[in-house]
DNA sequence: CTGTTAGCGCTTTCAG
DNA sequence: CTGAAAGCGCTAACAG
């Protein structure tokens, strides 16, 4: 490996110098700095990032931990971040966080390798996260919620959200309304359900348990929740999926069995991933302003590096109605 | 910020004895460890990745860079990626090259901060690339082909992907065969637009350059090249679109136009990108093995970082014909 | 304008 | 079993 060491021998001037030169950061003569910068490049030197890091304690860079790299649903997200981030003039690297506790994202987290995290996983430690933030490392939080001084919460209302999807089902006349569930223990899952029972309860209808069906969030889980219901012969006449992937996967299991969803039995979904509108019929659903999210969560940490965080204990975004052909025609 | 100094200190022991501690790594007995252990968690102490990598000359993370982060495209690949990673006790940083030259990937390039790089992306220098290559810095790089000691190419069989779709087309009949080209300058675009007319001349169908609109790898331009077949008034009978996003962004233009696909004219596609099925009609593709692509890109860089690095100039992964109704039953 | 030098936080010989 | 000290590659006072 040549260092800037190597760089400054080879040009003859000391190592200062030769830093100098190469970062137009102190006084070199014209003539030096091009005798360094040839020396630089016939060597093939190349800075170690790490080292300046290291000296200057800041890395100029952002990390966004989500909680599968490869889910369709961050796309968005990252987009908003990744715009936000250059336009900042900051780097961003984006982690995974699949192996929870000894993920790349949780090590990452406690090794301070970035200014500034952003979180939208939830197979990380409560503290793992808390203990993580700090003055010189701000966490941005998505949809989820911690109490720390250095964590900025962001949400999308999930609750209304979700009362919104159930009261449009009702508005057309549905009584009995399944609901899929994610992950039990996931913040948004618990938002969604409250939401899914208030909006049945303010119609007059009772919340029954034997309508709620376990999908981890997961496209195989809609399409088993959705067999479970075939065999039961108890068919719903809504359903409220908590997120699009498993309102695509019950959509399957429901087309394989001949039944025709917008007609037969209607399914709304919640997130608005892409696929959503090419679905056959395109889905219903709750659309997050991910996108916006993304940006307000860097230009929140922006500020936060500046010493200036946020006064309310979360920021709460507007989940929107998106209505297509999945409940039949409105 | 609090550092193993500190840590020593509130423990009465030296810093080596409070890093041997900490790390496992060396002779500390079980009660001075304890009293280590307890001083950091009081304290908060949390290690500097920098300061250890700096030290160690080791970063023990690989870096994946795309040409977009948010793109649909790189979901199979981040999997297979993220796995082998994950099972090689790796950590995995995804990175972003939207910016070219001044990307955060060019940057990571320059100035060494993983052990190993894979890329994919088009929108990278292949100079930037050659001269970051190096015995301690193995890139792999995917769907390009650069000549370098310390780069291993692998890419998917595009010219032969593209003759078979081209092939297919002709098998059901068409002879009239429109081509969606991607980027210009992308090696990809080159070899499926070779493969292209290669088949055509194989089969005796001259090739048209009337019958080639430019679709730059996105929807948009496979929408906009659609419709200038439309107001051309001279429609094609098959289209071969060198993406999967362009087949879609033409089939909507046809829909538009109250066009039938599969019947009243057939499209397909390259890669087989999620959406891709559940399009109406589906759509029938060369699918690349994209999640196998990202597996042994980082197998073969575990082995370039012990010194082994493969014979061949380049790797070169078959592409398979998935059929579905976007050009007819057949 | 240029060189000397003191660290950034950490690991790891090498002596005790 | 524990401590002193060197040094990873780089930046930035400070002195010349």
């Amino acid at each position: 490996m040549v260092t800037i060491k190597d760089v400054a021998k080879k040009a003859g001037v000391s190592i200062s110098t030769a830093s100098y030169a190469l970062n137009n950061s102190g006084p070199v003569s014209a003539e030096t700095k091009e005798r360094v910068i040839k020396a630089a490049e016939e060597l093939k030197y190349r800075p170690n990032g790490n080292a300046r890091d290291l000296k200057s304690s800041k890395t100029n860079t952002i990390g966004l931990i989500v909680s599968d790299l490869a889910g369709p649903f961050f796309s968005e997200l990252i987009r908003g971040v990744q715009e936000a981030t250059l336009a900042s003039g900051y780097d961003l690297m984006a982690l995974s966080a699949i192996g929870g506790f000894d993920s790349t994202a949780a090590k990452f987290l406690k090794e301070k390798r970035t200014d500034a995290m952003i979180i939208f996983a939830h197979n990380l430690d409560d503290n793992l996260i808390k203990s993580a933030a700090r003055q010189d490392m701000p966490i941005a939080l998505l949809d989820r919620r911690l109490s720390s001084k250095y964590i900025i919460n962001i949400e999308v209302d999930n609750f209304n959200g979700a009362y919104k999807a159930v009261e449009y089902l009702i508005s057309l006349g549905y009584k009995r309304i399944a609901y899929i569930s994610g992950s039990d223990d996931s913040y948004d899952n618990i938002k969604r359900f409250e939401g899914y029972k208030a909006a049945l309860e303010a119609y007059g209808i009772g919340y029954a348990p034997k309508l709620c069906y376990k999908g981890n969030f997961i496209e195989a889980g809609g399409y088993q929740a959705a067999k479970l219901m075939l065999l039961q012969n108890d068919l719903p006449q809504g359903i409220f999926a908590a997120n699009d992937e498993m309102a695509i996967g019950a959509m399957e299991a429901f087309d394989e069995a001949g039944l025709k969803v917008g007609k037969d039995i209607a399914i709304i979904g919640f997130d608005d991933i892409r696929l959503a509108q090419y679905v056959d019929p395109p889905l219903t659903t709750i659309k997050q302003p991910v996108y916006e999210m993304g940006c307000l969560a860097v230009r929140l940490l922006m500020q936060a590096l500046q010493g200036d965080f946020p006064n309310e204990e979360e920021i709460i975004l507007p989940a929107e109605l998106i209505i297509r052909k999945s409940c039949g025609e409105s």
